[in-house]
DNA sequence: CGTGTAAGGAATTCTGACACG
DNA sequence: CGTGTAAGGAATTCTGACACG
């Protein structure tokens, strides 16, 4: 519950300093839906260590050529699997299955 | 080694959203020693979640009126303790002493 | 001793836009 | 599509100091 990674608290100048990454290109890539900081009361954004790891990610397969959509269709399936394998080692596919068919 | 909970990367105004100690309270229990923030390159302060977690013992011990040479005489005997039980375990206790005595 | 506050400057962040390719 | 940049304003952070108790 205290987890240190998902805790959104990180500016957008140190995001630049740890990922080597233009504010220009953190912003954007939030705007395509990749990433989602949080925002302070004032309006500045926040971010996680996990959303740091994330823009990591989307850098490397940018530098690979690989479009922002479907860098985010492959988030989207991952995600999903991941969701999943949740569901099944909670035993909880049946209620899964009963959302569909109330 | 990826220690999210001792990397320096959250400023001030957040340490203060977080523990709700004024900036001006933060910035003098550094003064005092008893916490040390790094710096980014412009000379902004930055905290790990270890420090803000420091910074709520000492806003616990400063309401009870624990004066901030107190506070930190207490943590240097649980550093030092700490310190100690870390080279037992570590079968080091005899380099510890060659030190002293080289 | 511990904390608030006003002061002035420097650095940060934000948005919307134009540019290029 | 992805990214740079100049623009102007608003919010942040810094230091050194004075105040009070």
């Amino acid at each position: 519950m205290t987890s240190y990674r998902e805790k959104k608290v990180i500016t957008i100048g140190v995001v630049h300093e740890l990922t080597g990454l233009s504010e220009r290109k953190i912003r954007y890539y939030e705007e395509r839906g990749l990433i989602f900081p949080a925002r302070s009361k004032k309006g500045t954004r926040k971010y996680s260590f996990s959303d740091i790891e994330a823009l990591m990610n989307i850098a490397d397969q940018r530098e690979e050529g690989v479009q922002t959509d479907e860098i985010k269709r492959d988030m989207m399936k991952k995600k999903n699997s991941k969701q999943i394998r949740e569901e099944l080692r909670r035993g909880q596919l049946n209620a899964h299955f009963n959302m569909r068919k109330p």
